[in-house]
DNA sequence: AAGTCCTACAACCGCAGACCT
DNA sequence: TAGGTCTGCGGTTGTAGGACT
């Protein structure tokens, strides 16, 4: 409680609203919705309520904090300032680099799933990582670079297609959707743990470690400077159904680069009817890429769409056509995507046309001379600039068994295949049907869901929470079983409080007073 | 010094899924 | 099974403060 509130004694938010307090409380100054809400930023009383709320009862039902407490709050906003300001273990200030690393290679291969990113950082809230993103997009929009550093782009254009901007959900339904046999579509419920073993690097940084034993999805994120260790408390025997496919092993070591995934040892059990690409949103890599061009989420830009820069930079070849991306790894090589479809053009002048009004809406003051170029060169070096140049590859290689009668579909899984995604692969012809292997390979063992921080579960009194079903994969220890066509993860009951009944159960939002790690 | 622009942050809103009755 | 409720998520907006012109 003391923490919390020296939390609380330090957001800049609560001193602000503290000189507003007398005159704002239930004063013109604090707007209040239509049945008497007040709206707009919170006051250091309002959040002792409601951490003291918490403190009684726990998170969740939300909407009774109003009633219970008398705070003038809806339960969202209620909600909101607890998971985003008052809750145990947040982490303030801005990104480390490793934080920020993070957060693009995630978004590459996730796309905007803020709080599945939020469950990757420990301390970090979905909004912070979203203001994060999108302040950093616009940035290197403003720019003229593409969003994501060379190294990691090409998933971040495999996936981004799957991330839809009208629908929240779209993204994961494909992923969340009950696909019988399928089950590599809700590997999100994996447990997930270090553990060493050979691998291959599907980022390629400096650094590996993390590993995925043969059969046993593993998802890690090893921590080697600033993170504390993620995920990594519980040490979990899982058996893999022989109607799931093997998660590969997802390791993330805090340096530049160091996103690791280990495909190898990918023993892939696919005993379902053929596989159909189209269910996870996967069409010939060609096809896919357009899509990805023109599904984007509104937020999330292409390279094309992300610079402000002349199209024709993309277009007009200083990269030689399928030269690579040269020396410049920022650089995107447009002529590759033309090349691959006559729908390119179409979105080349569409690029162009969007970089054109871009151009016309700042005129010619863009990029003034002095302080806009100084800003714009530190752009070209800023804090992913350390990416910038590595020698990393998205690379990984799969070799997948196969049970079960399998048509064309298996035939590819079943075929082994050893694939570098990347700047590398852009001096040698893409082999389609390995990249088409390599991409299911990797979007069906993405886990879709990622863990929730440490703080979150976990055991002790029961006196909180409404623990939600299994969505976090962190907390003690799991057993996996399949429920239908799902994978889930069950905590094992004697490390497991039983749970109160007749309530729904969360998880992300539940946490355990007596089992908060200290506030960073 | 004043005005403008940009960034970071906080909060709200709408939608969708899960759960309850 | 349908409707209601609760919650989580992602998109969007508002704003304070700093940087820059």
């Amino acid at each position: 409680m003391s923490k919390m509130m020296m939390l609380m004694n330090n957001e800049s938010v609560d001193e602000r609203a503290a000189t507003e307090e007398a005159a704002e409380e239930d004063g013109p100054g604090g707007s209040r919705g239509g049945a008497g809400l007040k709206k707009g930023p919170w006051t250091t009383s309002e959040d002792a309520i409601l951490v003291e709320y918490v403190r009684k009862h726990g998170e969740g039902n939300w909407n009774a904090v109003q009633k219970n407490s008398g705070l003038a709050r809806c339960g969202k906003s209620c909600r909101l300032r607890w998971a985003n300001h008052l809750r145990p273990n947040l982490k303030k200030g801005s990104f480390s680099p490793d934080e920020e690393r993070i957060i693009i290679e995630l978004h590459a291969k996730i796309g905007n799933k803020w709080a599945r990113m939020a469950s990757q950082l420990p301390g970090r809230t979905d909004n912070e990582i979203k203001n994060y993103w999108n302040t950093r997009m616009k940035r290197r929009q403003r720019a003229g670079l593409p969003l994501y550093p060379h190294d990691i782009r090409h998933y971040q254009n495999d996936n981004s297609q799957r991330h839809s901007t009208s629908s929240s959900s779209s993204f994961s339904s494909q992923f969340h959707q009950p696909k019988p046999n399928y089950a590599p579509f809700h590997h999100h419920r994996s447990a997930f743990h270090s553990q060493p073993s050979d691998s291959a690097q599907i980022f390629n940084g400096n650094n590996t470690g993390f590993a995925l034993p043969i059969n046993s999805p593993v998802f890690s994120f090893g921590s080697s400077s600033s993170h504390p260790p993620m995920l990594n408390q519980s040490t979990t025997h899982i058996p893999i159904p022989q109607t799931t496919l093997p998660n590969p092993a997802f390791q993330y070591n805090a340096h530049p680069g160091g996103f690791n995934c280990n495909f190898s040892n990918f023993n892939a059990i696919v005993t379902g009817p053929p596989f159909d690409a189209a269910v996870v949103g996967i069409q010939s890599p060609l096809s896919h890429r357009v899509n990805m061009v023109t599904e984007l989420p509104s937020t999330q830009t292409t390279p094309l769409q992300s610079t402000t820069t002349p199209a024709s930079s993309y277009t007009n070849g200083g990269r030689g056509g399928g030269g690579g991306v040269g020396n410049n790894a920022e650089e995107f090589n447009f002529e590759e995507y033309r090349e691959n479809s006559g729908l390119l053009d179409a979105l080349l002048t569409e690029a162009q046309a969007l970089s054109r009004n871009e151009k016309s809406k700042r005129k010619a003051s863009v990029m003034p001379a002095t302080a806009k170029s100084k800003r714009a060169s530190s752009e070209n070096e800023d804090r992913e600039g350390h990416t910038v140049g590595s020698e990393s590859v998205l690379k990984y290689s799969c070799e997948t068994g196969s049970t079960g009668d399998e048509n064309g579909r298996t035939e590819n899984f079943s075929t082994s295949c050893h694939s570098s995604v990347g700047i590398e692969q852009k001096e040698e012809p893409v082999d389609v049907n390995s990249m088409d292997d390599d991409l299911i390979s990797l979007l069906n063992n993405f886990p879709t869901s990622m863990p929730v921080p440490d703080w979150y579960g976990g055991s002790g009194d029961r006196n909180h929470c409404n623990n939600k079903k299994e969505k976090s994969s962190v907390t003690s220890s799991f057993t996996r079983r399949v429920d239908e066509d799902d994978v889930v993860l069950e905590q094992d009951s004697s490390s497991v409080p039983a749970r109160t009944t007749g309530k729904r159960e969360r998880s992300l939002d539940s946490c355990y007073w007596n089992n908060m790690p200290g506030i960073c």
